[in-house]
RNA sequence: GCGCCCGUAGCUCAGCUGGAUAGAGCAUCGGCCUUCUAAGCCGAGGGUCGCAGGUUCGAGUCCUGCCGGGCGCGCCA
């Protein structure tokens, strides 16, 4: 409907260029819902945009506008309002029709093709596969996932990916966590670094490893911190500590070894985080090694592109890339002095390698703790000659977890954060799924952990549910009174739904995809998650006032289309939320 | 100190990317079940849109400066 009118003013605005009635360019004009019904179903702003350039007043140049206006058969009536607004009344039918497309598209209701088949990449989540999942992805996770799906239904090529951090150093650290502690169940007795993981997950790799190769990657204690930097609780330096201790890994070890514990570590915590993700809904068409982009040489390869390019040089023996020439706040290292090139120097190659393989768009998910990255990465982009404006970056700020009113503890004593499969247990996927994306991003997220367990009207996912569920449970109630629904009966008569909530339902079931297109378009799923309440809203209202299984068969396939349509636009929002549709509750 | 994000009803938040009289839910108070699921519906009260300027036909929305809160400022990832 939308963009029907924005078709029929465009092309008024056309002809009064034609006819030099109009010498400027035509304005970005928006036609929107109104607020009130007086103001008719769309306004437009156009004549108020062009008043100034046109020099003339706003109603002087929507009358023009009006006169050159094509007719419709879905335009009742167009007049002037307030300060130049042109408000649009619509034919009843043009409503009405909606009933029929929704029929017609059924699950594809509210897909559109305004992304036009442009490749667009979202990459999200990409947590450090050094342990489970917590709290803070899940949100990162129905997030990306939604914004993606969103982006798919809006007619983009949709590539989802997963940045597996398999190279870098934290996950040696990962490693040698894991090995001290199959040290510690080989009955070695040793000081736990006080920079390793602790979770019980290691112990439950390290026991693994324990049970496939017995003491084959055993070494003593005593040989293992010899020569090891002191860890801070004894007054040394923890970075340093936990850095000998990788390095004696690797030496003792040899590197087959060492290669062994380091991959069953990284194969088991990767395949608990796949299993978590995809049990929540959430899919990828990549899961993208940084191990193979350093082994293809596509790290050295961006940091040649930088050297050749003049960004780079040494200071204090490392490798500097100049970001400040890009309005970074200061120049980055890329090789540290050791050799070692920075996570970083990977996210540059990274970054590069994703608009070599031809996407047009690409989308970064991370959390808000990581903005202050944003600016170094598009520096690299720009300084390696690609087009930086092509990364659209959304920062997802953190969810705190509500219990009793109270901040819950967003951490166990042993330091490990309540993991997503903990709330997804406590909360269920469904509740989950709908509170992380109930919010925009850049909002902080209280999540109420009991609102979202409680089955009640304060609880919108139930609400949104529990409307779907409920016309279905009519459908079953006519059967079980013998009774019939005719579609092509009730889409012939739905001119007898003349109720104010008959009307108000079938508007609210026509801005669906005007709402799943500026939702994707704008990256924001609480827009969608919104519009389901106040449809579902709009359904319960009905169904208190009026009754469906009326006698009259003409008036009940009416009434029965209607909220039929209305169950499959629920189910379909619903879907591109992550969310079941529940045929009864 | 610098940078990013947020300040809208008692609470949690919308406000369609500058439009007409600022909206929901929760909470509070008052109503509605012999009738399709009361996991529901209806009604009432509740506001200096943090503060001060500015931009224009028009500002909760854009700009500047303050105030308050969160986060970030490693040769960590």
């Amino acid at each position: 409907m939308k963009h029907h009118l924005e078709d029929l003013v465009r092309t008024a605005l056309e002809r009064l260029r034609h006819d030099g009635e109009l010498e400027c360019e035509v304005p970005n004009f928006t036609i929107e819902r109104t607020r009130d019904k007086k103001f008719g179903d769309f306004a437009s702003n156009a004549a108020m945009l062009l008043a100034k350039p046109a020099r003339r007043k706003p109603r002087d140049i929507a009358e023009l506008i009006i006169d050159r206006l094509p007719s419709s058969n879905q335009v009742a009536n167009v007049e002037i309002a307030g300060p130049g607004f042109i408000n649009f009344h619509m034919t009843p039918t043009a409503f009405q029709a909606v009933v029929g497309q929704v029929f017609e598209a059924g699950e594809a209701f509210g897909r559109s093709t305004i992304g036009n088949g442009k490749r667009v990449q979202v990459e999200f989540v990409s947590a450090n596969p050094t342990g489970p999942l917590h709290v803070g992805h899940g949100r990162g996770a129905a997030y990306g996932a939604t914004v993606a799906d969103l982006l798919a239904a809006a007619g983009f090529e949709v590539h989802r990916e997963y940045y597996v951090n398999d190279a870098g150093r934290q996950m040696d650290i990962l490693g040698a966590s894991v090995w001290l502690r199959y040290l510690e169940l080989c009955g070695e007795e040793l000081v736990f670094p006080s920079n390793g993981y602790r979770g019980d997950y290691i112990w439950d790799i390290a026991a693994s490893i324990h049970r496939d190769h017995g003491d084959a990657f055993r070494h003593s204690a005593a040989a293992v911190f010899e020569g090891v930097a002191a860890d801070e609780p004894v007054g040394g330096d923890k970075e340093a500590h936990i850095d000998g201790l990788v390095g004696k890994a690797r030496t003792l070890l040899g590197e087959e070894s060492y290669r062994i514990i380091f991959d069953t570590a990284l194969d088991a915590i990767l395949g608990d985080i796949r299993r978590d993700l995809e049990e929540f809904g959430v899919a990828y068409e990549k899961w993208f090694s940084e191990r193979t982009l350093v082994e293809s040489g596509k790290v050295d390869a961006a940091i040649e592109r930088l050297k050749a390019s003049g960004h780079l040089y040494e200071k204090e023996g490392a490798l500097w890339f100049r970001s400040s020439d890009y309005g970074d706040e200061k120049d980055r290292v890329v090789v540290r002095e050791n050799g070692v090139k920075t996570y970083f120097a990977s996210d540059i190659a990274y970054h590069m390698d994703k608009l070599e393989r031809g996407f047009e768009r690409v989308i970064d998910v991370w959390g808000a703790d990581h903005h202050g990255y944003v600016p170094r990465v598009k520096a690299a982009m720009e300084a390696i000659g690609d087009d930086a404006s092509l990364l659209d970056v959304l920062l997802v700020q953190f969810a705190i977890l509500y219990r009793g009113g109270e901040k819950a503890q967003m951490s166990t004593r042993s330091g490990e954060f309540v993991t997503l499969r903990e709330l997804r247990e406590e909360v269920g996927n469904d509740a989950a799924r709908f509170f992380y994306v109930s919010r925009k991003c850049e909002q902080h997220l209280d999540f109420d952990l009991d609102l979202a367990k409680s089955q009640s009207n304060d609880n919108p996912v139930y609400y949104i549910q529990y409307a779907h569920a409920r016309i279905c449970s009519v459908m079953h109630q006519l059967k079980e009174k013998e009774l019939f629904y005719d579609r092509q009966a009730g889409l012939r008569h739905l001119p007898m739904l003349k109720e104010d909530h008959e009307q108000a339902m079938l508007q609210t079931i026509s801005r669906y995809p005007e709402v799943v297109e500026a939702a994707a378009l704008v990256h924001e799923p609480h827009q969608l998650a919104h519009y389901l309440r106040e449809l579902a809203n709009d359904f319960h209202t009905y169904y208190n006032a009026h009754q469906f299984l009326v006698e009259d068969s003409t008036l009940r396939d009416a009434r029965l289309a209607l909220i039929l349509a209305a169950k499959q636009v629920l189910a379909n929002g619903l879907s591109l939320l992550g969310v079941s549709a529940p045929e009864s509750m």
